[in-house]
DNA sequence: GTCTATAGTTGGATAGAC
DNA sequence: GTCTATCCAACTATAGAC
């Protein structure tokens, strides 16, 4: 192939990876398989990266972004009340994880190898602080466009939010019911509602 | 060692097996490790289980059913009204959890392989329904001794039960923060007793 | 039933030619 | 920078002695 500069490659080894462990799995994510997916020679992997702990938390960041960036541009609030803007929020972020099942299904994958390896262990905490600070973002977005004000802090209710969240794409990877998921995530937003006060 | 009847061996075999996974995590229960574990040879093993994944069926089958037996027998509900009593069982379900951070872990670890592997499908799905059957059960009993009806199917609050504490969970294994989970399950409390009406 | 020995794969990592 | 070739470790699985 080509001669690319360092950065280059690295980023488009990333994306191979991120490619190869979406479609099957993180365990299928091996060093041979990303240079496969790549076109590139076996050596060009080890070249570019101190070992495969290394690859792994740069595909970690990636697939955290990623998922990430599908949310917070997507996300228009036509001014309503707290519950509907949670509502939609909510309707919005669950089409993107119905569409990127095996994303969903990685970011898990990704969280429990983190949490059996020191080397990875970053990785997992990424991914939750990020997707903390989206909720908490979407959160503080809803309650300016409802016109109203959290009663509780707004980093305990994105908890809130995106644990709700976890366990209702666990439950749906596994069973597939995408009626009981959408009924879950609409019930959680109305707890997540009553937590709105009149804006002062 | 001495010669055992073929039950008694797996058995033996399945319990090494869940001790490696707990402590090392599920990539690391190999058919070695685990013969290791067990202080018995290679060829052991694969007299006793047709390959490795039928050992893992039996790690995911106990598993579970460990983990229930843990909560089913350990709750003494006084009668109190809804909101205690889910709060209650909430309370004992997370001093289990916490006492037990490789099995949730192993948990999580065994949805995602079996979300991976078609021969491991159902030990998922075996899992969760597993989760579910206990979180309705212990769902009626605070139904009856708080004297009150859910106002939706058990089988719906259920399933936002166990939702709510997997997610939780997750969060809890990745950033330890223990005060943070209990003020999560105890606002999930909240939002669970809000279906509860006075029994008719 | 249990053991040792070994076949047959696969994967991480490195060396050295180009 | 990129390739091929190779080393070495670890794994699943089986064969065959005891």
């Amino acid at each position: 192939m080509s001669r690319l500069p360092v950065a280059e490659r690295r980023e488009q080894l990333v994306q191979a990876a991120l490619v190869v462990a979406i479609r099957d799995g993180i365990e299928a994510a091996t060093v041979r398989a990303v240079a496969a997916e790549a076109g590139v020679s076996l050596g060009v992997v080890h070249y570019c990266f101190e070992d495969k702990n290394e690859l792994l938390r740069e595909v970690g960041l990636a697939i955290t972004t990623q998922n990430v960036e599908r949310i917070i541009f997507d996300t228009p609030m036509e001014g309503i009340n707290a519950r509907g803007a949670i509502s939609l929020a909510l309707g919005i972020l669950w089409d993107s994880i119905r569409e990127h099942r095996g994303a969903q299904l990685l970011s898990y994958e990704l969280t429990t190898t983190s949490l059996r390896h020191p080397e990875l262990r970053a990785v997992a905490i990424g991914q939750l602080e990020h997707n903390w600070d989206v909720a908490e973002h979407v959160l503080d977005q809803a309650a300016t466009l409802a016109a109203v004000a959290w009663s509780v802090s707004v980093r305990r209710l994105a908890r809130l939010s995106v644990a709700a969240i976890d366990g209702v794409s666990l439950a749906w990877l596994v069973d597939g019911d995408d009626d009981a998921a959408r009924a879950a995530l609409s019930s959680f937003a109305d707890h997540i509602a009553t937590y709105a006060r009149p804006a002062g």
